[in-house]
This record gives C-alpha cells, sequence and structure tokens, in this order.
DNA sequence: CTTAGCAGTCATACCCAAGGAGTGCCAAAC
DNA sequence: GTTTGGCACTCCTTGGGTATGACTGCTAAG
C-alpha cells in the first residue's frame, strides 16, 4: 500500500459510487457500468484510470485482473468516515420500532431478547446485544421469603427489576421472624445504595446486627453476588439464518466459521464488549468496524456496527449488527441508533424508582 | 405403492445394511459396495434382485437409473421399528449428562436452554426443549413486596420456583400492612393448591375477605395468570449451525426453509408439541417421526426424536432433536432419553417441597 | 434360486472453445 | 495536462461434447 493522498472530488464520488454500487448489486463494478449509471460527466476510460489510482491508493481491489473493482476495507472505511450521505430512520421504521417497545416486557432479559429479534428483523442481519451491567444499578429491596422451616426464597430488587432469586434450603430450622428483622435491616440501612458499593463486609455487619446466623449471612452475600452477576454477562443474539441471504456467505466453510464464531457467547461478548471498553465512547454514536478491524480471521469478510444504549445516567450496554462488509451502513446505523434510543426510554419507564 | 409383503430375513438383512452404510456414508449404495464390506454370502447379483424387490415395497428409492439405493420414509420407518440394533448410552455420556445436570441452573427457563445446548452439543444436531406446563405445579407461596407508596413487587412461588414476578404501579397509596395481611390471607388459603385448581373466583374472594382494593384484586389475578403462563409455553432451541456439517444441507435453498421454519416459535412449538398431545404418551419412550410423517414439507428431509420428560408424577415437558433423515437414529433415541431422565431428576432435586 | 456376464443408463468430470466483461495502454483530440 | 476512443489482452464463465465409471436389469447357464 502505498501513501494514501488525499483524494480529490472526483475521486471520492467515483469511490464513493462503487461501493454504493457494490452494496447494491455485490457484483465487482467496472468502469462502464458506472459510466452508463451515474452520469459522472466523463468518459468509462478517464474512470478507469481514476479507478487505477484508486486502486493504488488501496480503496479498491481487483479480484481478478478481469473483473470489475470492489472496495477494499480501507475503501468501505473511508466510505463511512468522509463519503457516504446520512440517512435518518423513516416515519415508518420508527413507529414500528417504538410499537414494539410499548408492548415489550418488563423484564431485563426478555427486553434485550426482543431487542436483537426486532433488530436483526428490520437490519436483515445478525443483531447482538449486551444487557447493560447490574452493577451500576440502585439497590431496592431485598426480601427473604418464609416457605417452610427449612426453605426460604430471596429476592432481591434492584432498579431494574429483580435481579436475584433463589432458593435456600436450610441446615437448621429458621422462624419467619427472623427473615422480617434481616429483611427489614438489609433494607433500611442499604436503601438507595448502588449495587457495586454493596461491599461483602457491610452485608457481614448488617447481619451480625441483626443476628442472623452464619447460614443465613452466606445465604446474603452470595445472592449479592448473584445480583450483581459479575460472572455471566447479559448476551442475546438473533437473526444468525438472515446471513444465508447474503451471497457473499454462500459459500459453506465460511459461513460456518462465522456461525461457530457466534456461537460461543465468550467470543461474542468480547466482540461486541469493545465499544463497552473504549475510552471514549462516542456519546451513543455509532460506531462502525470493517472486516479486518474486527480481529479474528473469521470476521475478516464482515462488518460490525455497535452502538451504546444507556437509561438515566448510568447502566449501559450495547446493540450491535453483525453483516458482510457489503452492508447498508447509513441505514444500519440509523436503525441501531434508533433501536437504542428506544430501548434506553424503554428500559428507563419500567425502572423502578 | 405395492403392498407391502413382510421381509423375509434376508430382505431384512439387507434392508438394515443399506439403512445403516448410507447412514454413515451419505452415499447411495450399491450391490457391490454391499457384497464387498458386509459379507452376506451372496454376490452382488442376488442383492440386486433382493433391492429391486424391496424398491418395489417401496422400503428403498433410486436417485436416478444408474445410482445406488437410498432408504425411503417407509425404509427407514421399518429400520427404526423393527431392524436397527437399540444402542445404550455410553459410560462416557452418562457421565457427561450427569455432570452438566449437576451445575445447571434451578431456573426452568435456563434449565431447558442449557439442555438444549448439552443435547445439540452431544448429538449434533439441532435440539429442542419444551418447559413443562405450569399449571400443574403446586402453589407456595405468595409475596406482596412493598417498594413504596405507590410501587410494588409481587412475586409468586410454586414448587418449581418463581413463576411470576412483576412490578405493579399503583394508582392510589398503599401501606406495606395492606400487602402483608393479603400476602398471609393467600398463602394460608392456597397453601398446596395445584395451579390450575385456583379460579380467578377464590382470589376475588380471598382479596375481597381481606380487605384489598379493587386493584390489588386486579394484581393478584394477572399475577397468577402470569404465573401459569396459559400464553406464551417456555421453548428453547440450539445447535442450528449443526445442520451446515450435513451434506443434505449443503443445498441452501432446503437449508433456509429449514431454518425460516425452526425459527418460528410457533411451527417449532406446534411440531414438537404432538408429544404432548398424544393420547398415549409412550410412558417416556422415544417417539421418532420421519420425512414426510412430520408434516410440513420443509421438513421432508428431516427427522425428529422426540421423548417426554417429567418430574414427580406431574409437569410433563419435551425434549426433540431435529436433524436429517438420514441421522443415527438408535443413538439419538438414547441420548435424548438419557438427557430426558437427568432433566427430569434435576428437575426433581431443585423442586420445592 | 443363484450367479456371472453383459448391455444399457445416467450423473459426473473433464476438456476445449467461444463469449464476454473489463482492464491497461497508447495515440490523438481537446 | 487531461480526456477519450480504440484496441489488444487477460481471464472468468458458459456450453457442448466426450470419456469415465458406478450402477442397474436382464439373460442364460450353473
Amino acid at each position: 500500500m502505498i501513501d494514501k493522498p488525499e483524494l480529490d472530488k472526483r475521486k471520492a464520488f467515483i469511490l464513493a459510487t462503487v461501493v454504493y454500487e457494490y452494496i447494491n448489486t455485490a457484483e465487482p463494478v467496472g468502469s462502464v457500468t458506472l459510466a452508463q449509471k451515474y452520469n459522472l460527466g466523463v468518459s468509462s476510460a478517464t474512470i478507469r484510470n481514476e479507478m487505477a489510482e484508486l486502486e493504488a491508493g488501496g480503496y479498491l481491489v481487483q479480484p481478478h485482473t478481469s473483473a470489475g473493482r470492489v472496495p477494499s476495507d480501507a475503501g468501505y472505511r473511508t466510505y463511512v468516515d468522509r463519503l457516504m450521505p446520512p440517512e435518518q430512520l423513516t416515519k415508518d421504521d420508527t413507529r414500528r420500532i417504538r410499537d414494539r417497545f410499548r408492548e415489550a416486557s418488563r423484564e431485563l432479559g426478555d427486553v434485550i431478547e426482543q431487542t436483537t429479534r426486532l433488530l436483526s428483523g428490520l437490519s436483515g442481519n445478525l443483531a447482538i446485544a449486551i444487557a447493560p451491567s447490574r452493577d451500576t444499578h440502585a439497590f431496592k429491596h431485598i426480601q427473604l421469603i418464609w416457605l417452610s422451616a427449612r426453605t426460604s426464597m430471596v429476592v432481591v430488587v434492584t432498579s431494574a427489576g429483580v435481579a436475584a432469586q433463589r432458593v435456600i434450603e436450610w441446615q437448621t430450622d429458621v422462624a419467619p421472624d427472623d427473615l422480617t428483622r434481616l429483611s427489614n435491616a438489609l433494607n433500611s440501612r442499604l436503601g438507595g445504595r448502588i449495587m457495586q458499593d454493596v461491599t461483602a463486609n457491610q452485608l457481614d455487619a448488617i447481619c451480625a446486627d441483626s443476628g442472623a446466623s452464619a447460614e443465613m449471612r452466606d445465604a446474603v452475600r452470595s445472592t449479592f453476588a448473584q445480583a450483581r452477576q459479575t460472572d455471566e454477562p447479559g448476551l442475546a443474539a438473533s437473526g444468525a439464518q438472515n446471513l444465508l441471504d447474503q451471497p457473499e456467505f454462500h459459500d459453506l466453510r465460511k459461513l460456518r466459521a462465522i456461525l461457530r464464531f457466534v456461537e460461543e457467547q465468550r467470543t461474542l461478548y468480547d466482540l461486541v464488549a469493545d465499544e463497552l471498553a473504549s475510552d471514549a465512547p462516542h456519546k451513543g454514536q455509532p460506531h462502525v468496524r470493517i472486516g479486518h478491524e474486527l480481529g479474528p480471521d473469521e470476521l475478516s469478510e464482515c462488518s460490525v456496527v455497535t452502538v451504546p444504549y444507556s437509561f438515566g445516567d448510568r447502566g449501559v450496554g450495547v446493540l450491535a449488527i453483525l453483516g458482510p462488509r457489503r452492508m447498508p451502513y447509513a441505514r444500519l446505523m440509523a436503525l441501531a441508533s434508533g433501536t437504542a434510543r428506544s430501548l434506553g426510554d424503554h428500559l428507563n419507564d419500567v425502572e423502578i424508582r
């Protein structure tokens, strides 16, 4: 790859048109097609010269000598960053998104799962969602419920709803009053706290003060750990079968590699969570990664649009769309943003205040 | 299709061998292959004659004149019902299944989801599970939890764990005591009842007796409805990408049709729920449906193994494996049965008594 | 009833030539 | 200097024709 001189206006327009045409047709685009379909005011020979220079600059690639050109990662990158016309959501899409959230669940896990279904349906690609970390939710309530002398249930409620629930089998009998006393103590001393600020030591202290047994203390501690869900992040993906429709994935080997990748919760999480980790989380702006920018070789023919969502001023999660590099970037960015906004609004609405 | 005479011993053996060979190789099997690989004690010409008769009987099919034979639906059916040697789970598989359930979740939805992952992994096919209907669970506890003057949470616990939880926003202020009184009344009068036996009228009566408001009565009623989950059945499926490995699905059109079918919760549910509806639910025995027996045209090249599972003497759900007709029936039946048994045991273990 | 032999069928693989899409380059025109 | 028409060249794709080989079904002999 030589140096990348600034593109003059005509080169930029030709590059944009090549990308646009290729996104729509999935066929390498040649100089004659370009001259005929878009009136550039110059002949195909001129376009050929320009395309040759764009190829030398690393923006375009020729699959073989006698074929048209296809955008390279750098070509797509330039298109996305500087050339493509931004898109707004249509009224129709906006309404559809809003309607779907209107009847959406209040339960966090269900919500993100439904969101991926919506987004994969609208985008025609694979949609992924990461649930917001529960660390930043506010503690609302804990209730130890007496079921029988040896069994109880513990429920922890945060501002996002039920964060943990578990059944506990005691080694020794407990009385309903013991549970009520402990519940009350915890509630009065933890009310309004952010989950991540509740330490195990504090829990122990409260349990000790209200005369709870060691067994009860352990139960409380582990239920809180579960409520913060530090181990397994909420992750949902759907719409993988959409990828079958893309001509670039008609090669079964590629497709299989991609699906195996997506199947692994861990790798999928890492892929999308980059967005969470990034220091400057572009304030709600969608972010595009193209081909090799993604890292894993399996995804070298894919692109991913990610967009963070938030509700209130905390709890940030990520939505993502994974598809072929030849994706309608502007539209998918608009869709992802719109969905992220509606998702945030929905979570805000159902938040427990 | 002519009449189906009883198969003599040699025809039966040849049919069994053809099915076996085809299942292993995915190639139409010819008379010479058969004579060479399995010592039938007769020449290929004799086998040819027998195969011609098996084809006339509708057990075998020739893809084209100069190809070997492939089993028909009826051929597979006969193989499964009468010819194939039954298989036991290997110690290794048994252990693996048990280990996975040992560390499985206690939450019903998670359990069936994890079960499909396990079963698709072991079987190399698509696995499906339907959660048991919640109607037959025993009511354990209801708790109305005071969060603030205008918000409460209701949790309904059945013998299978938390069956419903919801946040309620009241139109008028409520006091913690009101909620406690109503919770106690419901618990004392409903304790031990089966969920489906709790009628809306009874709930109304109890609410009225304990002086609950109309608003509270409605909340209780709708939470119970949700707990019985009459609307949306718990359904999980995973391992669709396994189907990519099967040579019969390398035709993208077929594959897409199948995946679209599987994607639809409703159709998938209907497919598997046949097993629940059937009058004589073969007492835990796996049940095989082959090709057109399944009904939908999209699945005419697929087979499904279903097996009911139960815990205690109630609550029946279904596990299923969907794959190409050319599947190792005996092994998959053993796997499905073993997994169903372990699943039942696990649900039994985590049941609240 | 079994079997060897053989003719016949048909999918598949292969080669080769024609077709076509598209390029790069050059020389002339602007 | 840029643009353009022309043209040779490359190389993928397509289609036809042929050879190959894996089968079968049939027949006649064992």
